[in-house]
DNA sequence: TCTGGGGTCCTTCTTCCA
DNA sequence: TCTGTGGAAGAAGGACCC
């Protein structure tokens, strides 16, 4: 018998839900959190604005276009920090062992627990009555699956499922339905013939690992059967920091572009030395006006987070690179971090720092 | 319709070196 | 001296996620 070893906790459209908290009016109205700019795009939705076709990353032109009578919102992260933080604080008094991942979800691990659903219902009902926030949560043998019921269940949902009534259930869905498989990978398994997730369970040993390489390959043939061993990981160890900006009209003035650049290597930099983080490579983004996007990186003995070092880094390699079009985005970011004194004279940082094989090779198992 | 910002991880290619 | 090979490291681009 599976044991149902991990939840899911995902707070239903959470930003939205954080406004409606201040602004207790906009219940069950269509919101939408997207900045002003007209380049902006939609952050979050309310269900009420998501019935009118708005949804998460759409242009928010557009979005005002589908619904005109929804309320907008310019986003407010310190406030969704904020209420993330308390939120996450209630949910490690009720468990142990808690991965966050981003401000508004979790996986819980349920091992130790007795009695997993109930413990998970009075979680939920603890964080309503607390925070104001409404949660989903999917229980699972594993993380994969019970990310899924959780999305399966929202809003206000609470589902657990086993490997088998997952495969039951959801035989007939998309191979999209498995997170880690997006637009480009569903439309390749299209041009196979791979249309579900049975037929994707189905396909010949191999045959999958021929097509899309080993480690994809193993992994889809893995998910296809709802198996993941991915261990719960409590803490997180950041690999990069950055900081880009997509300008409200394309420039193509090259000392603005390093005047831009300039700027945001400050403010990165700022940030390296408050979380105390130093990396060895700097890389530039750059956008065109065509979308066309480039990257350009150097990688330096030492690690850094001087302002100045990074900014002549950056600046060197914006001017080693011809700029044909109009730019409309602009980034830096800080890599290769150091993660201890010894780390800078040994190099070989990335190789050291590399995971294990993702996503079936570690040692935790679901199985009771 | 016209595509944010901040991330992680993977693949492929190139270069360097033994 | 030349050629081949394989690993490590770095660079670049891409897919995906929240």
């Amino acid at each position: 018998m599976e044991q149902m070893a991990v939840a899911h906790l995902d707070v239903d459209a959470f930003y939205v839900a954080v406004e409606c908290l201040r602004r207790p009016e906009l219940a069950r109205q269509p919101v939408v959190i997207a900045g002003s700019s007209p380049r902006a795009v939609v952050t979050t939705a309310s269900y009420a604005a998501r019935r009118f076709g708005v949804h998460s990353a759409m242009p928010a032109a557009r979005a005002r276009r589908l619904c005109p009578q929804a309320t907008f919102i310019a986003p407010d992260f310190p406030a969704y920090r904020a209420a993330s933080a308390e939120l996450m604080a209630i949910v490690r008094s009720h468990v142990e062992q808690v991965e966050v991942v981003g401000l508004d979800e979790a996986y819980l691990d349920l091992r130790a627990l007795a009695f997993p659903r109930a413990a998970m219902r009075r979680l939920l009902a603890d964080l309503r009555q607390r925070t104001g926030l409404v949660c989903s949560v999917g229980i699972a043998p594993n993380k994969l699956l019970a990310k899924i019921a959780s999305a399966e269940c929202k809003p206000a949902g609470f589902l657990t499922l086993t490997r088998a009534q997952a495969a039951a259930r959801f035989a007939q869905r998309s191979p999209a339905l498995i997170p880690g498989v997006g637009p480009k990978t569903t439309e390749r398994l299209a041009q196979l013939g791979i249309h579900t997730i049975a037929e994707l369970r189905a396909a010949p040993a191999g045959h999958l690992q021929r097509r899309f390489g080993a480690r994809l390959g193993a992994w889809l043939e893995a998910v296809a059967q709802f198996r993941d061993e991915r261990p719960l990981q409590p803490v997180r160890v950041a690999r990069s920091e950055s900081r880009e900006r997509t300008f409200e009209q394309d420039i193509r003035d090259p000392e603005r572009l390093h005047s831009e650049l300039a700027q945001m290597c400050e403010q990165l930099c700022e940030r390296l030395v408050a979380h105390d983080r130093r990396g060895r490579t700097i890389a530039i983004k750059v956008r065109f006006a065509d979308f066309r996007t480039i990257t350009r990186a150097r990688t330096l003995p030492r690690p850094t987070a001087d302002r100045s070092q990074v900014a002549r880094v950056a600046a060197e390699l914006l001017a080693g690179e011809p700029i044909s079009a109009p730019v409309r985005l602009l980034g830096v970011r800080v890599e290769n971090f150091a993660r201890g004194e010894d780390q800078a004279q040994r190099g070989g940082v990335r190789a050291q720092e590399r995971q294990p094989p993702l996503p079936l090779e570690a040692g935790w198992q679901a199985q009771a």
